[in-house]
DNA sequence: GTCTATGCAAATAATTTGCAGTAAT
DNA sequence: ATTACTGCAAATTATTTGCATAGAC
């Protein structure tokens, strides 16, 4: 997994640092969709000197570089997300939170042929909406509480 | 149209202020997905007393009563949306373009039994990623400059 | 008259930038 | 030796909040 991290920034003409490498360890193996400042906060135990600006601009390396994936619909924050495989994500509007939906649209999510030679498509993401099991209750017992 | 927002307004015991419908009828036709900041431009030249704050509570609540859709996966910014049809969107990863796509997936695109219960979906959007044939014309003269 | 919504200013929070020093090649 | 990368601090930008006043009901 590192090694073809390191390949890839070679190929790039990248340099192989140990920031780099310690911030691809820390999302590596990470399904909870971490934002910068907790990376940070992981990363730093190793690396007690490295500063927030070098983990947003290694994360954008890291994606340049096929590494990892950027998530853009939290509200609040950015998230990275290490998987590579075709899968999809479930927001909960309530609580946030992101979880993983393996599932592969690919034959059926298309887009249609009058687009595809003015738009280059490089991917796409499916995000359904809505309220996780925890919110569902927490809001049920609210409601009762509320009478 | 604005009829409507001001049944749903009345439903929710929300008052019916100038701002709002002002605001609502700024975006009901409006294709671009604009962000707060050029809602408020707009809305300045009919209220030119209106404030950024109202603009954004406004759009939230709009929301609420199902009236636009917000959309949160623009890099820099938050996007409204007022088409409530289903519809899907292509991002131009280069210039951040926002470009519908009114295509419907509801029949293939649907949560695996094994989650339905878990999770309660109120709607799923399909994101395309890209490059816009404009942005594709810009790079093919910038690499000739190149070189 | 009551109570919500607005306008203003200040606060917050995420992310980016400039630059000098450091380290990978 | 070169040139990209890092760390720091400051800047930027979008969005939110607190509160007094205005306005819809």
């Amino acid at each position: 997994m590192v090694e073809k991290l390191i390949e890839s920034l070679r190929k790039k003409g990248l340099k192989i640092t140990p920031q780099r490498l310690a911030i691809f360890r820390v999302l590596k193996d990470n399904k909870s969709h971490p934002g910068a400042e907790e990376i940070y906060q992981r990363v730093r135990k190793d690396y007690p000197t490295i500063s927030l600006a070098t983990v947003y601009q290694t994360l954008e390396t890291l994606e340049q570089i096929g590494g990892i994936r950027i998530l853009r619909f939290d509200r609040r924050k950015t998230r990275y997300d290490p998987d590579l495989s075709p899968h999809h994500h479930l927001i909960c509007t309530r609580c946030q939170k992101i979880t993983d939906l393996h599932d592969d649209y690919s034959e059926t999510v298309r887009l249609p042929p009058s687009l595809t030679n003015r738009f280059q498509i490089n991917g796409f993401n499916v995000v359904f909406y809505g309220i996780c099991g925890e919110c569902r209750k927490k809001r049920k017992s609210q409601k009762r509480k509320a009478k």
